[in-house]
DNA sequence: TCCACCGCGATTTTT
DNA sequence: TCGCGGTGGA
């Protein structure tokens, strides 16, 4: 590694040298060398940005400036000064493993005067302060959160009770436009109010928005965007609640700024409000010293805000974040100060060229230019596959390169734009014995086996809630169908009861003996559990994890699957197991947690959080998940015309605009090494279809990237080109030695034209290959090569790499990897039990 | 009420 | 390609 003049890049594992309690509690005198060796490396913005004191601060920085480093040394100067209790610190995160970052990092700079901080994410942050004050709004303190499934699933059964999807509501669609209200704040009663009640359109959509509002409040319910504003309702309508929070924070901190939405930007000025006199006046009575911090005219000055951003790395628009909460911020908080960070502690020169020049195509951004004293380090390496599958070999490929050159795999990521892109990355990876780990795709908490196990313990939790009972009604089948469950709603509606009470009186409904049989028996259950988790139970509530299987026991859920015929039955129960692990977990990391504090965590995890830096693995997400991450390697794959940009984006105002941010995202994310690959046809929907280089890759620089095989010779419109490498069958041009191409890409790029017919001859290629050499999905069925056996020396023949030698086999029973001396492509690692092979 | 079968539609990104 | 919803028979 280069030496670095700054020693503490953004995420580096280098230890902090300092000790903060070392300064002792008291001298303010001493506090000066102490004071020094905390800023100590910042260069002079940082340490402006660091230091600064005053109502306003805006951090502008760039990608890997060294904000975190910025943000934790000025909360651990706040607190080392005895400018601030750790109590009167706020600082908001974008997810929760970087709070949890902060947090350390704080700590290791001040120790455990750290406590007491609340370093969290916005929606952790507004569950605490509703919870607390959930009476006042007439929620209770077990509310439960939904999340976008549960938001789904009510929205589905609203809008078939009232055939709306005749006048074309989808779920979907009338979820993301619920969302986005709440996202600006406007509640129920305003819309109403400015709706056009004459288009039955309008009219339809009020209702179910009507609706949805009723049963989230009969549910004891919050959705995600609820979490954020109706804490900023309920401040608005209770200044003395308010007053309380505002009292509080004196300190509040925002990282990722650019990405926070209208409600969010909302929070933050309710928080940094002054407190009026007569209120002080109010909290002083209750005992709240206040006095002190009042000003002569007897207003308590507003808390301080940092926030830190970078409006070139806004990505989340679509979700209602605001790019202007920060091109504004000067405006909103006159008297800011403004602090920017340009340098780049990350990156090599060359990958922080590529991502500038990509950037600057961006108009109506102010000019920032990142820099690094680094060096200029490799080349951008680039890749033009003819298949996904063949983009993938070559990362698969590339990654092993790297890796035997030293390169951990944890050091390693693969980014891609769309989440069904995992496919084809996915099988040659595990084809390849390439130890990998995908963030958030079908998350584990949004498995439909760990959602009804959820589910129980959420009826549990929280009485009220319709949602979780509905779903754990039938499941396991026990007899109780839709028409039972129809009529235990309308019963609950009609006697204005609860569901769960609803289930309690079933015995008078009239149903059949079986059937009420079974409800009263779920009933019992669950009332059980319930006195299982009561505070005032004499014997102690029962930890989370013994609830859970309890519940899970008594109620059959998991017989029925250890029974069933289905195959993947016996994935889900060791699933379920793994949840209850999860809780035992949970309880081990919070003793004084009970089972709404494990309801809430779980609710509140994000892709992001699920990265784990000592996995050894190599970490495949989305750009998006990437934000805020940084990899010594990254491949950037599937750039592409529609892919990203994706098309989707195109009808979308300042819809190419994000996408180019998100591949800037992309590309600052690399430390040493860039790989940009794409592919010539991409499976979608079953069938391929022909795709084109990005027009974001001609916004690098030619001489930045060296294209082992460009889309300009892989694509050439003479087609001779194309044939001619067509035509080298076997090899499929993986990674190989037909490199050296560097120079024709640098030339004459492609961007000449879309070539109308010019590449139609990479489809002429599909059908000798035969379907079934790419297993379907892993966890359906895959190639099964049984206990096929080798040893070094045997010769071996693979569908795509042809006849090799077997050097050596590796590791145990299903593991087994044979490592291939292959002759067209060279040496390969291969997962004996699935790879497409036969012994010679 | 449950289960097997068939046909169709979908896909952007996520706290 | 896959997963979902709708249908029809037991």
């Amino acid at each position: 590694m280069t030496s670095l003049s700054n020693p503490d890049t953004s995420n580096s594992a280098t230890p902090i040298i300092l000790d903060g309690r070392q300064g002792g509690p008291s001298g303010d005198g001493g506090s000066d060398s102490a004071h020094e060796r905390l800023f100590a490396g910042l260069n002079p913005q940082q340490r402006e940005a660091a230091e600064y004191r005053g109502a306003a601060l805006l951090i502008v920085a760039g990608a890997g400036s060294g904000k975190t480093s910025v943000l934790t040394r000025r909360i651990a100067g706040l607190l080392q000064s005895r400018e601030a209790w750790p109590s009167q610190i706020l600082a908001i995160t974008f997810t929760n493993k970087a709070a949890a970052e902060m947090r350390e990092r704080v700590q290791a700079l001040v120790g455990d005067t750290a406590q007491g901080m609340w370093i969290s994410t916005f929606h952790s942050a507004c569950v605490r302060i509703l919870r607390r004050e959930a009476e006042t709004i007439g929620k209770t303190q077990s509310f439960t959160i939904y999340d976008s499934g549960d938001t789904r699933a009510l929205l589905k059964r609203i809008i078939k009770g009232l055939d709306a999807d005749t006048l074309g509501f989808t779920v979907a669609g009338a979820a993301a436009r619920i969302s986005k209200l709440k996202n600006e704040l406007t509640d129920i009663e305003t819309y109403a109010r400015s709706a056009n009640l004459s288009d039955p359109q309008e009219v339809m959509f009020l209702e179910i928005f009507r609706q949805y509002t009723r049963q989230l409040r009969s549910a004891n319910a919050f959705d995600f965007d609820d979490l954020i504003a109706e804490t900023v309702f309920l401040f608005r309508a209770f200044p003395k609640v308010a007053a309380l929070y505002q009292r509080r924070f004196r300190h509040i901190l925002v990282d990722e700024y650019q990405d926070t939405n209208h409600a969010q930007y909302s929070l933050i000025r309710e928080l940094t409000m002054p407190i009026a006199p007569a209120i002080a006046d109010e909290l002083e009575a209750q005992g709240h010293h206040v006095d002190r911090m009042r000003d002569p005219l007897g207003v308590i000055p507003g808390a301080s805000l940092t926030v830190v951003g970078d409006s070139d790395q806004s990505i989340y628009a679509f979700r209602g974040a605001d790019i202007r909460n920060i091109v504004e911020f000067e405006r909103d908080f006159p008297g800011a100060k403004v602090v920017l960070l340009e340098q780049n502690y990350r990156s090599t020169q060359n990958i922080l060229s590529a991502a500038n020049s990509v950037i600057a195509n961006n108009f109506d951004r102010k000019d920032k230019k990142l820099w690094t004293a680094v060096g200029d380090g490799d080349k951008i390496i680039g890749f033009t596959g003819y298949s996904g599958h063949d983009e993938a070999q070559f990362v698969a490929d590339e990654i092993e390169k790297l890796h035997a050159a030293g390169m951990a795999y944890s050091e390693i990521a693969v980014f891609y734009r769309t989440n069904a892109q995992t496919r084809a990355l996915e099988e040659i990876f595990i084809r390849s014995a390439l130890p990998y780990r995908i963030m958030g795709g079908t998350k584990f908490y949004e498995r439909a086996e760990i959602k009804d196990a959820m589910a129980y313990l959420t009826a549990v939790a929280n009485p009220d809630d319709a949602l979780a009972l509905r779903r754990i009604l039938n499941t396991p089948k026990r007899g109780i169908g839709p028409a039972t469950e129809t009529q235990l709603g309308s019963y609950a509606d009609d006697n204005g009861v609860s569901f769960r009470q609803a289930m309690r009186d079933a015995g008078s409904l009239g149903l059949g003996p079986k059937v009420t049989a079974a409800i009263l028996q779920l009933a019992g259950l669950l009332d059980t559990a319930t006195e299982m988790v009561d505070p005032a139970n004499p014997a102690g509530a029962s930890p989370v994890a013994d609830v859970l299987t309890y519940l899970l026991d008594e109620s059959g859920y998991l017989d029925a699957l250890r029974n069933s015929r289905d195959p993947q039955d016996e994935a889900r129960a060791e699933n379920v197991d793994e949840l209850v692990a999860v809780t035992r977990e949970f309880a081990r990391n919070n003793p004084d947690g009970g089972l709404i504090d494990f309801l809430t965590e779980v609710s509140l995890v994000a892709a992001a959080d699920e990265i784990d830096d000592s996995s050894g693995t190599v970490s495949l997400m989305t750009l998006h998940t990437a934000k805020g991450l940084e990899y010594d390697a990254v491949f950037l794959t599937g750039i592409e015309e529609d892919l990203l940009p994706h098309r989707m984006s195109a009808n979308e105002p300042g819809g190419p605009a994000e996408e180019r941010r998100l591949f800037y995202v992309g590309i600052t994310r690399a430390k040493k090494r860039l790989f940009l690959s794409l592919a010539m046809t991409r499976a979608q929907f079953g069938e391929t279809a022909v795709a084109m280089p990005s027009r974001y890759l001609q916004e690098i620089p030619a001489d930045l990237i060296d294209w082992k095989q460009s889309p300009g010779t892989a694509n050439g419109r003479g087609g001779s080109q194309s044939r001619a490498l067509n035509a080298r069958r076997p090899g499929l041009g993986s990674g190989s030695g037909s490199s050296g191409s560097g120079s024709s890409g640098s030339g004459s790029r492609w961007n000449d034209s879309p070539g109308s017919g010019g590449y139609g001859a990479g489809g002429g290629r599909a059908p000798d290959r035969p379907k079934a050499e790419w297993p379907n999905r892993v966890t359906g069925q895959v190639r099964d090569n049984g206990d096929l056996e080798l040893v070094a020396g045997d010769r071996i023949r693979h569908s795509d790499f042809g006849d090799g030698r077997v050097t050596a086999v590796t590791g145990e029973g299903a593991k087994r990897v044979a490592h291939v001396q292959f002759e067209k492509v060279g040496a390969k690692k291969l997962l004996i039990k699935i790879a497409p092979i036969e012994k010679l």
